[in-house]
RNA sequence: GCCCGGAUAGCUCAGUCGGUAGAGCAGAGGAUUGAAAAUCCUCGUGUCGGCAGUUCGAUUCUGUCUCCGGGCA
C-alpha cells in the first residue's frame, strides 16, 4: 500500500532562448549517463538551421539530439505528436540504461509531457482554412459568439480575439460533434512514468539575456541566415501563414525578402521578436513546480547541475 | 551670420482655441490542452528643451537662449 515503485529518472532542462541550454546539455552528455531529446518546435524543421540555432554537425556528433529535422517546412508538428515521439524516445533511452535528458524551450511540449493531453481529434487542414477565412471575413468576436452557442464554457474562457484557440475549439466540434469542454471532462490523469528532475537555466538579469539574444542574432546574420531563408523563399511552396515561416526570425527575414521592410528593420524586429519569445518562456517557468534554477553565468554551471542529479 | 521648421513617455509622433497630456512601437506582468518560436489579455506622471514675460493660471501665447534638421549666404 505504501510501497512506491521506483520510477526511472529523467531530466528536464528548460530555459528561454539564448540561455545556454544546449551548451549545458552537451556537457551533461559528456559527464553524465544521459542522451538528449530536443523539446523544440522549431528544430523539427529540415532546412531551418541557422535561425533556429540548431546544434551543428560537430555538436551533434558530440551529443546526438533526438527529435530534430523531423519534417519539411510545409508540414506541421504538434504538442501531441511531440508527446508521443518523446515518450517513445525516452523509453528507448531508458531501455539502454541511460537517462533521458529533455532539452528545449517549447514549454507547452514540456507541459504535454508532464500532464498528458486530452484525446482530441487532430487538426483538419480543410476545416481549419475555412474557419480562418470566416474569422477574417466576419471578425473573431463573431466566431467567438458562434462558439458560445455550441460550447459556452470554452467561449467564456477564451478572449473574443484569440483567433487560434477559437478556431481550434470550433474545429474540434466540427470534426467530432463533441465540444472541447466535453473532451476535457473525459480526460484522465496521465502521469509521466518517470522521476523527473526539473532544471531551468537563464541569466539572473533580464538585461543579460537581452544582450545574449542580440549578440546571437548578429552571429546568425554573419552565418548566412538571410541566405538560408532565401532558399526557402525560392522554393515557392512556402508562405507566411505556415507555422515554420512564422518562427521567430524567419518571419522577419521573409518580410525583408518580400521588400516590406529594410535590412536594419528586419534585424531590429527579429531581435525584438526573440526577446518577446524569451519573456513568454520565462513566464511559463515562473510557475513550474519543483524547479531547480541554474544561472547561465555560474562559472561552475555543470557542477551545480551534477550536484542535484542522482 | 540670416531665414524657416522642429524640440512632449526609452523610440516615432499626436494634442491642449491657456485649466499640467495621449497613441503606436519598445518594455513589464499574465494566460497557455494537436500551429505554441503560435495566439491572446492587462499595464502609460512624463522638469511637455532652459530662462524670463503676459496671465488667477503657461506645456500651450510672447521674448530670449541652447540643441537638431533644412534653406540662403
Amino acid at each position: 500500500m505504501t510501497s512506491i515503485t521506483a520510477l526511472p529518472p529523467a531530466i528536464f532542462l528548460m530555459g528561454p532562448t539564448a540561455s545556454g541550454k544546449t551548451a549545458l546539455a552537451i556537457e551533461l552528455v559528456e559527464n553524465y549517463n544521459c542522451e538528449i531529446i530536443s523539446v523544440d518546435s522549431a528544430l523539427v524543421y529540415k532546412g531551418m538551421d541557422i535561425g533556429t540555432a540548431k546544434p551543428d554537425a560537430e555538436l551533434q556528433a558530440r551529443a546526438p539530439h533526438r527529435l530534430i529535422d523531423l519534417i519539411d517546412p510545409t508540414e506541421a508538428y504538434s504538442a501531441a505528436m511531440f508527446r508521443e515521439d518523446a515518450l517513445r524516445e525516452m523509453a528507448d533511452i531508458t531501455a539502454k540504461g541511460k537517462v533521458p535528458l529533455l532539452v528545449g524551450g517549447t514549454m507547452m511540449y514540456f507541459k504535454f509531457l508532464r500532464d498528458g493531453a486530452a484525446q482530441l481529434p487532430k487538426a483538419n487542414e480543410e476545416i481549419r482554412q475555412r474557419l480562418l477565412a470566416q474569422g477574417e471575413e466576419f471578425g473573431w468576436p463573431y466566431m467567438h459568439g458562434k462558439l458560445a452557442e455550441i460550447d459556452p464554457v470554452s467561449a467564456q474562457r477564451l478572449k473574443p480575439m484569440d483567433s487560434q484557440r477559437i478556431q481550434r475549439a470550433l474545429e474540434v466540434f466540427e470534426i467530432s460533434g463533441k465540444t472541447l469542454t466535453e473532451y476535457w471532462q473525459e480526460q484522465d490523469e496521465q502521469p509521466l512514468p518517470y522521476d523527473v528532475i526539473n532544471f531551468s537555466v537563464m541569466p539572473k538579469e533580464r538585461k543579460t539575456l537581452h544582450k545574449r539574444i542580440a549578440q546571437r542574432y548578429q552571429i546568425m546574420m554573419q552565418q548566412g541566415f538571410v541566405d538560408e531563408v532565401k532558399k526557402l523563399y525560392a522554393r515557392g511552396d512556402l508562405h507566411e501563414e505556415l507555422p515554420s515561416i512564422r518562427c521567430v526570425g524567419y518571419r522577419q527575414v521573409w518580410q525583408y525578402l518580400k521588400g516590406e521592410i529594410d535590412y536594419d528593420e528586419m534585424v531590429e524586429r527579429g531581435i525584438i521578436a526573440t526577446r518577446q519569445l524569451a519573456k513568454r518562456q520565462v513566464t511559463w517557468l515562473r510557475s513550474w513546480p519543483d524547479l531547480h534554477s541554474l544561472d547561465t553565468e555560474d562559472p561552475n554551471l555543470l557542477q551545480s547541475a551534477l550536484k542535484i542529479l542522482p
